[in-house]
DNA sequence: CACTATTTAATTGCGCGCAACTTAATTGCG
DNA sequence: CGCAATTAAGTTGCGCGCAATTAAATAGTG
């Protein structure tokens, strides 16, 4: 099938093989740019971005088992623990071993966290500023962005034992 | 101005903060999603997402200069030296000293590393098929992407000195 | 009750990504 | 020419992000 038309099928991974540099580097880059602002306007907090993250949960929901931070970040306890380790040492969470089951532990931001939303509130605009976007395309690109993570993860799982 | 209304103002604030929220997790979530299909696919050619973008760069162009790899991937040396040590360990690219100007570093694939290209070229499709988007829709973006970016950029060196 | 399986955090190891600094070569200016 | 400024890589340090492993608590089963 595939035989029939070698040239022509070799070329065209070659194309493809482009793009998927120019794709590849797009989200790459996206990432990073995102990643470099919140950098700058969250350095006048003291936080990365990933602690920004966590404390934007803590303060929607307060106090949160260190497996639910987790779901709602998709992160491992790999990459919480230390992080939470490094908030508590700020001052802004205290970390308490929950009565109910020992195993878990639950996460509340102190009174200086608690305060420091304050200053986060004027952060969002700042940031809906520099990409340039109106509200409308930024809810567009959210969407987007969900059904393509949504996609993405389903096909990794099924990538894994060796498709095709 | 914005004192008129001061409870209002602040319940937009928190609104705003959720929605920083949404789209945080959004961009952050599908870098990793993304991240973490190519994991998948590129084990089988031993190499890293970073690395595979390196060797994009060197099938399309040939013999680069560390200085333009750095352009072409918006990396300092503080991340391609160490990543280039370890391709050049894996013998897949090879380092001299420019003769012309012997501040400059040419890297270029090896043999091993040309032939790396042939495997890389199922990639792609693979990729695409894992989005389950349109090639249209990639095209677009890609597009939407790179102008965040540029418009990202620049307002990250229009924020540095303390605007507001 | 004893004993295994599961769940939850924490730890270890490695590879980015970036800021800050160092070293060496080249350029440019008086 | 001589010497400061610039440029290019490399190094160091730190914080993710994730795989793999470990340790402890709980749940489930005979």
């Amino acid at each position: 099938m595939t035989t029939e038309v070698p040239q022509g099928a070799a070329a065209q991974d070659a194309e493809w093989l482009r793009l998927d540099r120019q794709i590849c580097f797009s989200l790459h880059a996206a990432s990073r740019a995102f990643n470099g602002v919140y950098r700058v306007v969250l350095k006048e907090l003291g936080l990365t971005y990933p602690q920004y993250l966590v404390m934007l949960v803590l303060w929607e929901h307060g106090e949160t088992p260190v497996k639910k931070l987790g779901e709602h970040l998709r992160l491992d306890s790999g990459t919480l623990s230390p992080l939470l380790k490094r908030l508590e040492a700020a001052g802004l969470v205290r970390r308490e071993r929950s009565m109910r089951d020992e195993r878990s532990v639950e996460v509340r931001p102190t009174e200086q966290g608690t305060a420091l939303r304050a200053r986060a509130l004027r952060i969002p605009r700042r940031i809906m500023a520099a990409t340039g976007l109106t509200l409308e395309e930024v809810h567009e690109l959210h969407t987007r962005l969900d059904r393509l993570t949504t996609a993405l993860d389903t096909a990794a799982l099924e990538e894994t034992p060796g498709c095709e």
